[in-house]
Formats: C-alpha cells, structure tokens, sequence
DNA sequence: CAGGTGAGTCGAAACGATTCGACTCACCCC
DNA sequence: GGGGTGAGTCGAATCGTTTCGACTCACCTG
C-alpha cells in the first residue's frame, strides 16, 4: 500500500483512508489512490494486515457437533446455514467450519489457532464442552445453538418439551394408548437400540432429551424408546423395525426428526402396515420430503431460515458488544396425513 | 505473549520459540514459559499476528457454486466436503465457506476480503467465472473442481463424457432405442423444461455439457432433452414427467444424477409404468437412496470422499509451492435393477 | 481583519507475532 | 590451552494495516 500512496503522491494514512475511508477525502485524492492502486495492481488492503490493527478477522467459526456429512444430511440444518451465511455475509463476515474437537485436551485444535471474531456452536452437548471452553479461553464470544449457554453467551433454542408434549396429545386424542418414541442419540457415537426409560437421563444432547422430556410433563410412559444412531432415514428404518416389532405393540410412534419418522414408514411400508391405519407416526422439523409420498407427515414445522436469520443476529450483538441474548423461536404443528384414529383393539 | 516472556524472564523472542518451536530450546525454558502462560491466562500466539508475519492465515476458501443449501443437498458434495475438511484440518487450515460472487463487478466480497492463503472452486462455469479471477488478484493459489482451470490453477475431473457413454452402450445393449436424457442445470437459475440439442451448446457448467457431449461421442441421438432446474429429487419428478410424457416414447431415461434419476422413477412410478419393464433409467454419482427401495440405481460410482481427499492433496500442493497439477479420479459402473432389456414394440 | 471552523491530509504509533543473524558459553578435540 | 562446534538465547527488523492527534489552509463570521 505505501508503494500506492506514493505512486499517487499521497502519505500512506491517506491511502488508507482513500482505500477503506474511515475519514472524509477529496474525491479528487481519493480517484488518483484508486487509480494508482489499479496500475500497480494493488488488490486491496491485505486481511492479515487489516485484522491484525483492527481486531477483526471477518471469520466467524461455527463448530460442526459432528462429521460435516451428518450434520448436514439434515436439510434443515442447511437451510439454518443457509441464512446464517448470508447474513453474516452482508456484515463482512465469512463462516469457517470447525470440526468438533475430540482430540486429546492438549492439542491445538483450529479452534485455537484460527482467526475468528465470533464462534457458533451448532447442538452443544451438556456437560464438559471443549469447543466453549476453548472459545473462552481466547476470549471469544459465543452462541449457542440447541444447547444450554455458559454464562455470558448468547443462545438459540425452541420450546422442545411443548412441542412434542402437542404431538403426544394429538395422538393420544387419537385413541392411542401404546405410544412409542424414536430418539435423536444421546451423544455421538450412540448405536440404534432400545434403551430403558433409565438410560434416557443421561442424554447429553440438548433436543433429544427435550422431546424426551415431553412424555413425563404430558403424564405418559411410552411403551418402548428406541434411539436411533443419527437423524437419518437409514436410522429411521431400523429404528422402526425395533419399535414395530416390540412386545407392546404400539400404535403410535413419536419420532424425535422428521428423517427419522420418514424411515420408520419406510419401516412400516415394508412389514406391510398401513399408515395411519395400523400404525400413527409424527416427526419433527417439517422437512419437505416429496418422496415420502402419498404420505406428508404430521410434525412439528420449524423455520430454518429464521433460526439462521436468528443466530447471524445474536453473533451481530455479541460483536457489537452488546449484552447476550437468550431468543426461543416459535415452533408450529402440522397436520399431515401420517396420524389416525387407533386401531380398534383386536 | 511480551508479558509472558517477561514473567517467565526470557526474551521475547524466546517466547515465541517456546511456544510455537521453530527452533530447538531447552526443556526447562520452554516448561518456564509454559507455565508463565498458564498462570497470565494466555491463550497462545494470536492468529492474527502470526498470520501477518508468517503469511499464513491457517484457511482455505471454498467457493460454492449457489446457495449452500443447493450445493449440499446432494450427499455426494457432502461427502467430498467432509474428508477435504479432516485432510485441511490436519494441515492446520480451516474451510471458509464463500457464496459465489454474484454481486456487482465491483462491490468487494468476503474473496476479497477476508484472509485466506488457498482457494478451492467447486463447478466453475466456463466463461467469465468472477471468483476465479478475485482469486487470481490476489495472487491466491486456486483448484478448480469440476470446472475448467485457468492456467496456473490445479484442477479435478472426472471423466463424465467417457462415463456416460458407458451407460448409453448399456442400455444400448438392452436393445433400447429411444434414449431421453435428463441433464442438470446449464447455468444457475435454470428451470426447468425441454430443450432443443442446439440450445445445449450454450451450456456454461463443464459436467452438463461433458455428460451431454457422450451422445455424441456414443452416435446417439437423444430423443429429448429435458433439463433440470437443479439436481433435487423435486427437480427430477418434474423432469421426468416432462420426458415420460413426450412424444418421442423414450424406453430409457439418461439422468446426470443419482436424485435427477430418483425423481424420474417417482414420476414413473407415479404414472403406473413400471421400471424397468416399461422404462429403464440410469442415474450418475453411486448415492445411497434407501427410500428408492425396492430400486437400486444403475449408475456411476464417484467416490466422494477420494474427491475430498484429492483436493486437499491438490491444494497442498500449491501451498507448499509445487506446480499445479491436473487430477482426473476413476468412477465405475454400477448395475442396478432400474435397467433392463428394451419392452417389445407395441 | 482577527479569530473560529472544519475539511482534508500527514506522521507516527501501535497491533502481535516470526525470523534471522549475532552472541554466549560449555564442551570437546587435538 | 587454543580453536572449533553447536545448542540455546537474545535483539532488532519486519509483516501491512488502521487510527488518532496534529497540522495546514481556505473560508466564513462578526
């Protein structure tokens, strides 16, 4: 830049000013900067430069819970990152994709040595944290998707337990007495198997145990809880095969995802039950899933954009210094035709 | 880190050997800093110092060719994306997500903007790709994927002509004479509908127009031409109505991708015909569709996470100063049951 | 006409590290 | 004992900006 200045015969604080203007300048000045920058083919201020006086990287880490391929398997949460690139975007700020840090507590991780203004932590587990506890320590502010927030960090979260404590009701206004539940897993790494109602409280995962949660404040035992490996379809399948297949034949299943419930249709499809005839089943996220058809399942419909929307909100406060905020989206219920009167008992 | 090389009572200098040993030091030196920055709280060298001196800014820009939620909704992109990320990783370089430039020529975008020392372009267009020359401006090294490389870049192929053609000798074989294809976008915000051969030669994305190029290659004539809006199942029903219901009576179906080809068979399915008695239909990238049970398409194997791992390797390279390099990966051909012998003619 | 004003420009001081030549010694060898 | 060696440490320069106080002047005001 100063080979710029002076080939515009400008001081360097000039062409900076003319180059990122923080300060008044002739138009005159600032056209012969510009001009000056283009013959010597000056691309504009250097990052490093940049970020080291000012502060300020432009990068916003945002902390993957796992494999990027599983978390995004999920559309829903693509479509959260959709719009929280794009509003950061229009800050100025880039999203940087950060694996979850499993590594040994010593080692430096990107976390550490990444450039980064802020960090997103996508479905934070309960206890014992690395990634927020390594965002601390450098002093970075913090939001928190889908888990609880430290002290001082932002959150975003929905209102889980009532969402599902609605879709427990509808199909108990149904006639259903053997409710079933298909879980998210309680942490990674979780195989798909039916667990005990006991094994439930150690869920480290945030949603999962929400919706779990559900059951107790609605005053039902669900006959059979089966927890699948990871929100996928192929999960669904066999977690469905588990839960149509058990002992107390449940008449209604209560998916934790939309992916989930999608593959214990399949699951249902295939040991030639009908839906809702034999078998009611509910998800949640309200995926379109045009290949379930005829079937649209009945789910609890959240808006991706807006919680991308959200969170590219909470990280614009933290970097503008302002206090941290905890926002709950709404969430909304939506018929579909994958729920039905119970069977009549045989 | 002065304070810390103060209160451990060594330079400065030494300090920083220390702490991001570039040079050897004594154990007990390096264990007295170790603890002076422990007790002070430092969270080690500061990104942005280092990256200013060293040049290096520990990230990776990663154009993406439309909204993320797109790009990603095919798993095969999934795929690639996750192993480039561990790969990187290891190298110490972190994954900037960067929309693609659509906006004016001249407003400044996070590619000029923000710190990177690599840049990886997924399925560049042919003419006038904006991203590649931000990139070039700034004098950063770029791999092309998909997409033909300016000189100087490394780039990623497959070779999807030569693949195609295998699949248009297959059904060939099978006795098939009326061969539709289905294609994917020619250029972004396409919708889609059928379009004339000639049309096809404006077509700006390199694997469009290389697996239409195959008909030549192979002598055939397709008897038409339906091109997607994007590779969605969504897209793909609408397509493969379109093809199904064209005059010509295509008996095979040539999709550019696995969820182009899952859509057309819903279509088939839809309209009562069967596949593959009524209409045989091929698909392209080796996805795992559970829900297209009890189909398994005929297709072509990418291997996405060799992908992945190519353009770490590739973009290794460069960092390291190399030559640029052009990587071409094998695919295989993978026989399903959504193909089969030509019906008899009416 | 003196004094105030404000736009425009300049100098110089950070920002926080890395890096490299030079220096100090303790040690070894002849 | 002198000279060579090399591990370990130190100083100082440097990376490329932004930012802020100070300075210059032309212009306006009373």
């Amino acid at each position: 830049m100063a080979d710029v200045a002076a080939h515009a015969g400008v001081s360097l604080s000039t062409a900076s000013l003319a180059l990122s203007g923080g300060r008044p300048i002739s138009a005159r000045t600032k056209e012969r900067v510009e001009s000056a920058a283009r013959e010597l083919g000056y691309a504009g201020p250097s990052p490093q430069g940049r970020a080291l006086r000012s502060g300020r990287s432009g990068v916003v880490g945002l902390v993957l819970h796992q494999e990027l391929a599983r978390s995004f398997r999920d559309p829903l949460n693509l479509r959260v990152l959709d719009s929280l690139i794009e509003d950061l975007g229009k800050l100025g700020q880039g999203v940087l994709l950060i694996p979850h840090p499993t590594r040994a507590a010593g080692e430096q991780t990107l976390l550490d040595t990444a450039p980064m203004d802020a960090v997103v932590v996508l479905r934070v587990q309960d206890q014992h944290e690395p990634a927020i506890d390594a965002a601390r320590r450098r002093g970075l502010p913090v939001v928190v998707m889908e888990g609880t927030a430290p002290e001082g960090s932002s959150s975003l979260t929905i209102d889980d337990t009532e969402a599902t404590v609605q879709l427990i009701n509808h199909v108990r206004s149904l006639g259903h007495a053997s409710i079933a539940t298909v879980t998210l897993p309680f942490r990674p790494e979780d195989e798909t198997r039916i667990v005990e109602a006991r094994e439930a409280t150690t869920t480290a995962w945030v949603p999962t145990r929400h919706r779990l949660d559900a059951f107790a404040r609605a005053g039902v035992e669900p006959c059979v809880i089966v927890r699948a490996s990871a929100s996928t379809v192929e999960a669904g399948v066999e977690a469905g095969h588990l839960a149509l297949g058990h002992e107390s034949g449940p008449t209604a299943i209560i998916c934790q995802s939309d992916l989930l419930a999608a593959g214990v249709i399949l699951a249902a499809r295939a040991r030639a039950l009908s839906v809702p005839q034999d078998v009611s089943i509910t998800g949640f996220d309200g995926l379109d899933l045009p290949w379930l058809a005829p079937h649209r399942l009945t789910t609890i419909g959240q808006d991706g954009a807006a919680k991308g929307h959200a969170l590219a909100r909470l990280v614009k406060r933290l970097l503008d210094g302002e206090a941290p905020e905890h926002v709950s989206l709404p969430v909304v219920f939506q018929q579909g035709n994958t729920t039905g009167a119970a069977p009549a008992s045989p």
